[in-house]
RNA sequence: GCGAGAGUGGCGGAACUGGCAGACGCGCUGGACUUAGGAUCCAGUGGGGCAACCUGUAGGGGUUCAAAUCCCCUCUCUCGCACCA
């Protein structure tokens, strides 16, 4: 009767039975979907306490719609290419699928483990030519769109090692293996033109109406709309000309130089000093002082003729706007700085609308109005900037344009372990996609895996020899592989077919797409979020969804974060090895750091797996839930998890303590008794509580007072119905928090299994209203007594009663009364004088 | 520098549209049961005061019968972007 919690046994059980019986497989059906995704894992061997807490949250949502009658898609995979495989390689000789697969395996075994409630025949693995021979699908459609181009841009290359680094590779500017210099060097590389969507992905900004506001913020900032004006300089003495962008035309008459970037096709035509402009380049784009060298020509100002000088500058972006713009020193700090250093002149033309004094030793940034502007003179900088665009135009010298900040997206990476890019270079018909057919172009086993020279794919023969597919003749194959953002851009539509149907079956897709919760970490609030913003209109216009927005609401949850403990000798050192504020090894006093999020180098870790084994996965899970609502960051804490321990251990106790009892009485209540109440209350609460923003921190706070409320009731005859009552719906509520304590204790107190199948628990909201209610009674707002009345009086007299009350009395007896008020049927305010 | 968010007991955090500040958990204090307690149960717990009461949501001002909540200023912290012209 007596039976002892036991975490492990109860959940493998559990485990077992709900994979056996495929409770959480998805199909298309009448009832209403629901899709419920949370960012998949890169397979790095095992789950962190990030993953935890992110999937917990996932599995809640699901579980919990489930109960609501929808029809749950929940998949899960795995993100599987990418860089540390290939480090593994390199580092270790085992080959990146092997390293891979195996810790995808484990992985796997973790979230099980977790209860997490998948449908695993869903389960996506990016690096399985199953799912990359898609990306090359997809590129191979995007190519025929115009949607894939190649270009040359930059890479970081280390001369040493002779290879391509990832920006992840290159600290503080040197090679992550050998410490070398590393420098820029330019490549051939495909891009996604993006740029295409910029508008519609920005505008659509305002539809994401489930999103939080800073991740939209944040994808409106990425994608940087400006308005200006392209205005057209002539070069003095010379054919050509240059274009600059402005967002600021009505400083036009105060331009006092240009700017070009050094990588800017004029740079290399107007400077004859070759050696100098190199050295402008060698700083180009570092946050650094800046660095000019003068050309030796001069551009005419297209508004008023003057003569500016033209200099190649370190500072100014060739990706941005035309790659050349007009310098302003007066009114622009950058320009400041660069005038100082090289001693060029500075002429106001804004001045403070108020009539203020322009600030000294920096630029007037601000808006104002127009001095020495010719007929702008007087204007205000708005005003001022419309006349100057149109009288621009009218000279044909210049036109308003919409600059954006985004740019298209390099996805050619020179690494094995990715998705080689479908293309073949042709002697005779030059680039050739694969044809479809051919697909996937399948990632060769044999390579070496060195960390030296180009690509690995670049040393197999097997791989880089092809037939052209248009004229039979010699072609070379691509080496680049995709970008690994790729992958994860689509994923989500790969889930809606399970691994036996069809990849993007359009009646799936539309059944299941969109996502309707999407959760993850805040890290991929710009990129992959926006990636996939574009890779779903993508696939829209590719007729295969009618969908525009792939996730309908998004929950980015906090960091897991724990303090963090440094010894004076060790350095940073693990919690447990602190003992009495004292280092273990070595007994000099530690300090205590702040609390940062987890992660291996601070040794501020708890490993799920140690922690699922001394307390298993529904504390584990309960805690992460309960510690902190889920958008906010959570504080580890080894007492608050025995905190949860120990509510779960109270159930338990309260049903096997009781069981007999349990077992015998109906669930039926006699009335509404203060428990009864109670009950009703919590599921309200609950309920309102994961529908309010999923705040699981309060619904678990709800679900602990009423078990505190049952605690205090001993079960006999006469109340057992309400007990059972209560225990039912308490155990429906903690379901889809803790889904093994649940299930084994609806078992136990003989309902059929299983809890997963129940529908959600209902409430009677006249039950739940209390009958009495505590009326606050203030004078003057403090509070100065509190009564008990009947629920539902009307003001007037509530006012009486408040008024008759002996404590009130003595506040009021004497004074002038000159205001009463009531509010909402639970507060009386009385004013005196 | 620009943008966003946050500041509530010893700690994590509650408080729906302005209406009892501190739910729930941790910790702490006292008690019970115990050979024992780092198990369990009961009671207490923002600060000051014997008490009636006073005071209290980063700091200062304001609106209101009433402010953690709304407005203004200041400070601190976190995050994002960062030479984007």
């Amino acid at each position: 009767m007596d039976r002892k919690y036991v975490p492990d046994e109860v959940e493998r059980k559990w485990q077992d039975r709900w994979i056996a019986e495929g409770l959480f497989t998805a199909r298309r059906t009448d009832r209403e979907k629901f899709y419920c995704l949370e960012m998949f894992p890169y397979p790095s061997g095992r789950i962190h306490m990030g993953h935890v807490r992110n999937y917990a949250i996932g599995d809640v949502i699901a579980r919990y719609k489930r109960m609501r009658g929808f029809e749950v898609l929940h998949p899960m995979g795995w993100d599987s290419f990418g860089l540390p495989a290939e480090n593994a390689a390199i580092k270790e000789g085992v080959h990146p699928a092997r390293w891979t697969y195996e810790n995808i395996a484990y992985m796997k075994k973790q979230l099980i483990r977790l209860g997490l409630s998948y449908d695993w025949s869903r389960e996506v693995t990016t690096c399985s030519p199953g799912y990359y021979k898609w990306n090359q699908w997809f590129f191979i459609k995007m190519y025929e769109k115009g949607l894939a181009y190649k270009k040359a841009s930059f890479v970081n290359w280390c001369p040493s090692c002779l290879t391509v680094l990832a920006n992840e590779q290159v600290i503080d500017g040197k090679c992550w293996r050998c410490d070398s210099d590393v420098v820029q060097k330019e490549l051939e590389q495909w891009f996604l033109r993006i740029t295409r969507y910029e508008d519609e992905l920005l505008q659509a900004c305002d539809t994401l109406a489930g999103w939080p506001e800073n991740v939209i913020l944040m994808q409106k900032n990425w994608i940087g709309r400006s308005e200006g004006v392209e205005a057209v300089f002539k070069i003095d003495g010379q054919e050509g000309s240059l274009l600059i962008f402005t967002t600021r035309a009505d400083t036009l008459f105060g331009a006092r130089f240009l700017c070009i970037a050094p990588g800017h096709p004029m740079a290399a035509k107007l400077v004859s000093d070759k050696a100098a402009l190199e050295e402008v380049k060698r700083h180009y784009g570092k946050m650094e002082e800046k660095h000019g060298l003068f050309t030796g020509h001069y551009a005419i100002n297209p508004v008023n003729g003057d003569k500016l000088p033209i200099y190649a500058a370190n500072f100014v972006l060739m990706e941005y706007g035309t790659g050349a713009i007009m310098s302003v020193p007066a009114h622009d700090q950058r320009d400041y700085e660069f005038a100082q250093k090289y001693s060029l002149p500075v002429k106001v033309v804004i001045k403070p609308a108020g009539g203020g004094p322009l600030p000294e030793g920096k630029a007037f940034e601000e808006e104002g109005v127009l001095v020495d502007s010719g007929p702008f003179t007087g204007l205000e900088s708005a005003a001022a900037r419309a006349e100057i665009a149109k009288a621009l135009e009218e000279k044909g010298l210049g036109r308003r344009v919409v600059n954006y900040r985004l740019r298209d997206w390099g996805i050619s990476r020179q690494r094995y372990w990715g998705t080689p890019i479908p293309m073949l270079y042709c002697e005779q018909c030059g680039i050739v996609p694969v044809p479809e057919e051919d697909l996937p172009v399948v990632l060769p086993e044999n390579v070496k895996f060195t960390g030296k020279g180009g690509s690995p794919l670049a040393e197999s023969q097997d791989f880089v020899n092809a037939v052209c597919p248009k004229c039979c003749g010699r072609a070379r194959r691509e080496t680049d592989t995709m970008d690994t953002f790729v992958d994860s851009s689509w994923y989500y539509v790969r889930y809606c077919s399970t691994e036996d149907e069809p990849a993007l079956d359009k009646e799936n897709i539309k059944y299941f797409m969109p996502v309707d919760q999407y959760v993850g970490g805040v890290e991929h609030a710009v990129l992959h979020l926006l990636y996939s913003r574009f890779f779903m209109r993508v696939v829209r216009d590719l007729g295969i969804s009618g969908v525009s927005e792939p996730f309908q609401r998004l929950l980015t949850q906090g960091m897991v974060c724990m303090e963090t403990v440094k010894c004076p000798e060790h350095g940073w050192i693990y919690p447990s090895e602190a003992k009495d504020g004292k280092c273990a090894k070595c007994g000099r006093p530690v300090e205590r750091g702040r609390t940062e999020k987890m992660s291996k180098s601070k040794k501020n870790i708890v490993d799920p797996n140690q922690l699922i084994g001394a307390y298993g996965a529904d504390t584990a899970r309960l805690f992460s839930l309960f510690a902190a609502p889920p958008e906010k960051d959570l504080e580890w804490s080894e007492k608050g998890v025995e905190g949860a321990y120990r509510f779960l251990q109270r159930i338990w106790a309260l049903v096997y303590g009781n069981l007999e009892k349990l077992k015998a009485a109906k669930s039926t209540p006699q009335g509404v008794s203060p428990l009864v109440r109670k009950t009703h209350q919590t599921i309200m609460r609950v309920t309102r509580d994961i529908e309010r923003d999923y705040h699981f921190n309060t619904a678990i706070a709800g679900m602990m007072e009423l078990m505190n409320m049952l605690a205090s009731v001993e079960p006999d005859d006469k109340n057992a119905g309400e007990v059972r009552f209560a225990v039912e719906r308490l155990l429906l509520l903690l379901s889809p928090f803790c889904p093994h304590v649940a299930e084994e204790l609806w078992e136990a107190i003989g309902m059929p299994p299983s809890i997963q199948s129940q529908p959600w628990p209902e409430y009677d909201e006249d039950a739940a209203r209390e009958e009495e209610i505590e009326l606050v009674v203030q004078v003057n707002g403090r509070v100065r007594a509190k009564i008990m009345v009947p629920q539902g009086l009307p003001d007037e007299m509530l006012k009486e009663k408040a008024l008759a009350d002996p404590k009130v009395k003595e506040f009021t007896s004497g004074k002038e009364i000159a205001k009463i008020l009531a509010v909402r049927g639970r507060l009386v305010n009385i004013v005196v004088k």
